[in-house]
DNA sequence: CGAACCATTGACCACCTTCAATGCGAGTGG
DNA sequence: CCACTCGCATTGAAGGTGGTCAATGGTTCG
C-alpha cells in the first residue's frame, strides 16, 4: 500500500542492517528494525491478517503482492488497494485491524511489534510524524479510488487501473508498458466494484481498440498510452 | 472529517485557552493554538481551500458543515466525506491540498499555520503520533466508504449513509432518531456515487416503506432503525 | 492426463441513469 | 403583501450500462 515515505531508497539488504543484526549496534529507525525481523513466507491466498485481529505487528512487504480487503456479512467483498515490495501494512490507529491482508501470491513479509515502534518514536519526534505522512498517502489513495469507484465508468476504471500499475512499473524503473498482474480478474473487480465478467469484457474491448496487448491474461502490454489517458477520463465514447 | 482523536474533550472556548489568550502563557498545545485563532466565517458553497491550493494552514470546523470533494474534467464529482464542528481539515502530507472543501451552509473555521504543527511537534514526540491517529480515523472512513460505493446497492448506500448520520447524532448526545441534513441531494448522490434523482427516488422508497419520516426534505426521522439497518447490510430484497 | 481454477464469451434482464416536467420553498423586488 | 424567480426536490418515462446466469476455453498443477 505504502510505497517509499519510511525511507528515500529502500532496499531489501542494506550493509548496516547486517551491522546491527551482528549485534555492533542498537536498531534505531524503523527500517533498521525491520532488517532485523526474520522474513516469514505466506502461500498464495493464505492470511497475513484478518479483520478484527489484533493490530500487534506492523508489516513490511519483502516480496510478492498482498491485497487489502473488506468483506461484508453476505460475501461482498472491496479490495482496498494491494501492497508490494517495500510497502508497509498493518498501519491504523485502531487496537484491531479493520481490513484483511492476504497474499495474491507467495509472498515474503517481515513483521515487528507496534511495541517498538511506539518504543522508538518516544525518542525520535520526527517518526510519528513520518507515520503521518505515510498514512496520509495511503489517504490520498483511497480518496483516488473513491473517485473512481463512485464516478467512473467500467472502461475509466479499468484504465485508470492499467495507468497506475504503469506507473508503478516506471517508479520500480521496469518498463512501463509492460504490466505483470500479479492478481486474479476477481481481486481487479472486488477493487474497481466491477465484475469479475464486466473486467474481463473490458479488458478484451480495449485489446480489440489495439489499445492494448494480451499475449497472457497476467500480462498487459500497453500499446496506445494516450488512448488509454483519454479512456481513464472519459474524454471520449465508450 | 475527523473527530475527537486530538482531543477527547472538544469544546468551543475553554477557560485555559483564556488565560493563554491573555498572554500569561504560550500556546503549547494543537487545540490550544486553534483557540488562540481568530474565527473565520464562509458563506454557503464559499471554499475553504480548492485542490492543488499549497498546503498552508490546518482548519478546524468550528460551526456549520464542510464538504470535502474531487472534481473531474468533465465536472463528475465525489464527496470524500462531510466535516462537522470539532473535526480537522487539511491534514496530509503533500505540499497542496488534494481535495476542494466547501461548506455547505453559513460555517465558521479557526486555521492555524501548519508551521506551528511542526514547530509543536518537535518538541512533543506524542503529536506526530496524535495526527497519526487523526489520520488514520479519516482512512479508516474512506475505506468504510469505498465498501459503500464500490459493492452496494442504491437503497443500501442510502441506509448506510443515514445510519452513519444517525450514529453522529447520538455522539453529540442528540436525538439519534431525527438527522437534519446540511447538504443537498446533490452532495449526497456525490458523495454515495448516486445521481440526485436515485437518492430522491430512494429516499421516498424508504418513506413509503414506513421506515423514515420526511416531513421536511431537509430532515429526515427513523422510524425503523432495524429495519434500516436491514437494509443497509443487504439482508432482504429492494 | 485429468482436475481444478481462472478467464472469456454470450444472452438476458435489472438497476440506475438520463432526460424532462412539475412541485416546492426561500429570498427578492415591485 | 404578493408576484416573481431561482434553486432544490420530486416524479415519470425511456434507455443503457453493467450484473447475472450459463457454457466454453485455457492454463497450471498434481
Amino acid at each position: 500500500m505504502l510505497s517509499q515515505a519510511l525511507s528515500s531508497s529502500y532496499s531489501p539488504v542494506r550493509p548496516v542492517a547486517q551491522a546491527r543484526r551482528s549485534g555492533a549496534l542498537a536498531p534505531r529507525t524503523l527500517h533498521e528494525h525491520f532488517s532485523l525481523a526474520p522474513i516469514r513466507a505466506i502461500a498464495a491466498k493464505e492470511h497475513a491478517f484478518t479483520e478484527g485481529d489484533p493490530r500487534l505487528q506492523l508489516y513490511r512487504v519483502e516480496a510478492g503482492a498482498i491485497c487489502l480487503y473488506k468483506v461484508m456479512p453476505d460475501g461482498r467483498r472491496q479490495v482496498l488497494g494491494f501492497a508490494y515490495p517495500g510497502d508497509l501494512i498493518g498501519l491504523g490507529a485502531c487496537d484491531l485491524h479493520h481490513c484483511n491482508a492476504q497474499a495474491t501470491k507467495p509472498s515474503q513479509l517481515r513483521s515487528i511489534p507496534w511495541s517498538a515502534v511506539q518504543r522508538v518514536a518516544r525518542h525520535d519526534p520526527a517518526l510519528g510524524l513520518r507515520l503521518y505522512e505515510a498514512i496520509s498517502l495511503e489517504l490520498a489513495a483511497a480518496h483516488d479510488l473513491l473517485l473512481t469507484t463512485g464516478q467512473r465508468s467500467a472502461v475509466e476504471r479499468v484504465a485508470t487501473f492499467l495507468l497506475a500499475m504503469a506507473r508503478r512499473s516506471q517508479r520500480n524503473g521496469q518498463d512501463a508498458t509492460v504490466i505483470d498482474l500479479p492478481m486474479t480478474r476477481a481481486d481487479i473487480g472486488d477493487f474497481l466494484g466491477l465484475t469479475i465478467e464486466t473486467v474481463s469484457r473490458t479488458f478484451t474491448k480495449l485489446r480489440q481498440l489495439k489499445i492494448i496487448d494480451l499475449a497472457q491474461s497476467a500480462r498487459v502490454r500497453i500499446l496506445d498510452c494516450g488512448a488509454l489517458r483519454g479512456l481513464a477520463e472519459g474524454d471520449a465514447g465508450l
